[in-house]
DNA sequence: AATTTTTAGTTGCGTTATGAAACTATTGGT
DNA sequence: ACCAATAGTTTCATAACGCAACTAAAAATT
């Protein structure tokens, strides 16, 4: 019984925890935004062993979220650098960060603060907004089908709206 | 060998993938988002064998993510929902849709669209920004020692301004 | 009321992935 | 030329996964 996948799902969340949904391929990027470069620096870093480290750098550059290149100009050794794609965690990362800072160890108790490096102040928490700018949570939301729902049910913009109108597919919590 | 735990490390990235950073966990999360509440529910919806979501449905309450409570009034049957902890997420469920709806499926072809209820449009695109409101990119910030910094490194924020000052322990990319 | 179906799991077992240590090969420093 | 560090690969015991079969209780059906 091979390991299951999610890649073959229409899912935005399922091609995510592909991508980097193991604790160790978060900890790698977690590393890489930090500005760690080299497979030593990874290991000594998160205490992952060699061959495990290898694997998970190995699947993500598969993914296109780091890319091995030479180190320096002309050498033969090279480093881990993250991606337009990778860089793109950026929100992920940070709110994936700030959630842990509240919810695990307590405000004014986090062990690493994010700083704007022009005011010197910690970051915005991320929130979740409308377009025009009101704050949302979990019940001011609902899921639609997107262009890209799979197969029979692909529709438009346009009739995602109308879809909205009618129900939608979402739910409350 | 015992699998190895990142639950003594002193830092929020490893606590947060110790707590969800598995495929399956992330894919009970979205489907908590998403409105599912029941067993069985959660095992049609993602397709995992029913062993490990048992174990993972576990795993979950006990990091006080979900919380598992009576159907109805009176009836024996349960169902699991998001705990306050578990709804704080919402930035980070949201903020992984969009980075894989960009950079998996592409603008416009995203199965499934976060709508607003109110104004019945697409939400904005979570963006990480300064306390005054500038967008920030990796570049633009550092990581600093926060007050709860492990061992002797502890600190109070009025030192951690301090040491932002002489260097800071962050790094460019 | 008795039967069937659904729900919510648990158990057993073969297969796959992980983790520690040992090993290799190349590079950098002295 | 020598020694240490870097960047892996290989080996093998053990833990986790995944399927199927099984159980027990509640819901629905006859």
């Amino acid at each position: 019984m091979p390991r299951k996948s999610l890649e073959h799902l229409n899912c935005s969340w399922a091609q995510a925890a592909e991508a980097m949904g193991d604790k160790w391929s978060m900890m790698i990027i977690r590393d890489a935004f930090y500005g760690v470069k080299t497979f030593s620096a990874f290991a000594d870093s998160i205490g992952i062993s060699k061959n495990i480290l290898s694997q998970r750098l190995e699947h993500l550059q598969q993914h296109d979220i780091l890319a091995k290149r030479p180190i320096g100009t002309g050498s033969s050794r090279s480093e881990y650098v993250l991606t337009e794609k990778g860089k793109a965690l950026f929100p992920v990362i940070m709110a994936l960060g700030q959630w842990a800072d509240h919810w695990i160890f307590g405000d004014g108790k986090a062990p690493i603060v994010v700083v704007d490096l022009e005011e010197r102040k910690p970051i915005k928490t991320l929130k979740v907004e409308s377009e025009d700018g009101r704050e949302l949570t979990i019940r001011d939301i609902t899921f639609a089908a997107g262009p890209g729902a799979s197969d029979s049910t692909r529709q438009t913009v346009a009739e995602v709206e109308a879809s909205l109108k009618s129900g939608a597919i979402g739910s409350k919590l």
